[in-house]
DNA sequence: ACAATAGTGTCTGTTAGACAGTATTCA
DNA sequence: TGAATACTGTCTAACAGACACTATTGT
């Protein structure tokens, strides 16, 4: 294996969801050198002839690897060193993924994707992970809940229609803290940002189901 | 020039500073191919051999072509595409750099570099720009403004100490708008991220002037 | 009727923003 | 003494957070 007199430039997508009110990463054992056998996240070359840019090769490897496109794609930040990687100097373009959770369940089973918990600065994460992924990983859910408190990004971990309180759940397992429902309802309500979509019966009263009208990236008001 | 088959690594910064009370940018005149004779940004390869990380990289370019050390640097994005450089496929890791003006004023009469009003998403730029580097500068602009009623970050637009009403201008430059001074005084002293450091004289009665303690990327409050 | 969940109204303490007023210097 | 700038105190409206209350379903 040669030492590039070339940077290296790769990709890597950290795929995030939630369940049971847990944010959950999904990492791939890897089946190449280097680092073969350990649990890295979805990554790849960019692909000059292939890619038109960042994201699209994001996307392109999310395809490959996966088939599948994920609800929200967002640069996160480029690690870039000269020892992140035993092949030789390194940048990887650092990509957030948001989606529900029953669209990553199904690729567990079929593609040889594993999810893990994420909380307390990766303590539950894999020993063996690839590279500098566990970092990698923390930025990302850094800015997760960085952009969480002021703005609609956590929908994206829900599906197409919701209701409050499961939006709620949502918010409280990213920020880390409960919020008042009652609170909750009238910062999301008062915003705008929401379309109501017809009912939805369960256990008790039916709730008013709704779809996220327009992604807002800076709300006025905290929402949580 | 061949068409590479790996893609170009650059690094280029942004070098603001604010003088009146408006941001100003350092630009470089080009001297080689391509976009000779265009202004562009401060930026060069990542040398692979010497760089340890891309902030190295950036700091390296800064002493090279500027015989400088920026007050404060941070990446801000990478842009990354197949058509932002004619050379080819190519990425471009941003950062962002902030200095008081003295400093810059002194390096645009020894080393070629010019300042720049950035206003109105970039209206008084000037028209040949090399690259993208309009829309990099204009990102790395709303990266200082989104930050700024929430940070310190505008503290390292001034030398190392400074009067209130002086930090005030800056903050009022950069987030344009005026800003109560009574208020923005309660605000700043109530954070806790000021040092006293003696009195200063001018044209009325003698104020205080600080010391910034301690950076602070997120206040509780908002400062402005 | 009761459990369960959805949704409303209202109170309290805190903060942002506005502004009047006092303090200390120089000319 | 007056101009100029620094600094303080206080009022109001908006907001976050807490909590009691009502509403609507299934069993």
């Amino acid at each position: 294996m040669p030492n590039h007199s070339f940077p290296i430039l790769t990709v890597d997508i950290v795929l995030l969801t939630m369940i049971d009110g847990r944010l959950k990463v999904a990492l791939m054992e890897r089946d190449k050198e280097p680092e073969r056998g350990c649990w890295g996240l979805v990554g790849g070359f960019v692909h000059v002839d292939e890619d038109e840019d960042s994201s699209a090769a994001a996307m392109r490897i999310l395809r490959e690897k996966l088939r599948f496109s994920p609800g929200h794609l967002e640069q996160v930040v480029t690690e870039a060193n000269a020892h992140r990687d035993p092949r030789g100097w390194s940048a990887s373009i650092v990509h957030l993924a948001l989606n529900e959770p029953s669209v990553l369940e199904v690729l567990g089973q079929r593609e040889g994707l594993k999810l893990f918990d994420v909380h307390d600065d990766g303590a539950r994460l894999p020993g063996n992970l690839a590279f500098d992924h566990s970092i990698l990983i923390l930025k990302a859910v850094d800015r997760l809940r960085a952009k969480a408190a002021y703005s609609t990004i956590c929908c994206h971990l829900l599906p197409e229609t919701f209701l409050l309180a499961e939006m709620q759940e949502i918010y409280e397992g990213v920020l880390g803290k409960k919020i008042n429902p009652a609170n909750f309802r009238r910062k999301v309500l008062d915003a705008h940002v929401l379309d109501p979509v017809g009912l939805r019966s369960s256990s008790g009263r039916p709730a008013q189901a709704y779809r996220l009208a327009r992604p807002l990236d800076y709300f006025e008001r905290q929402i949580a």
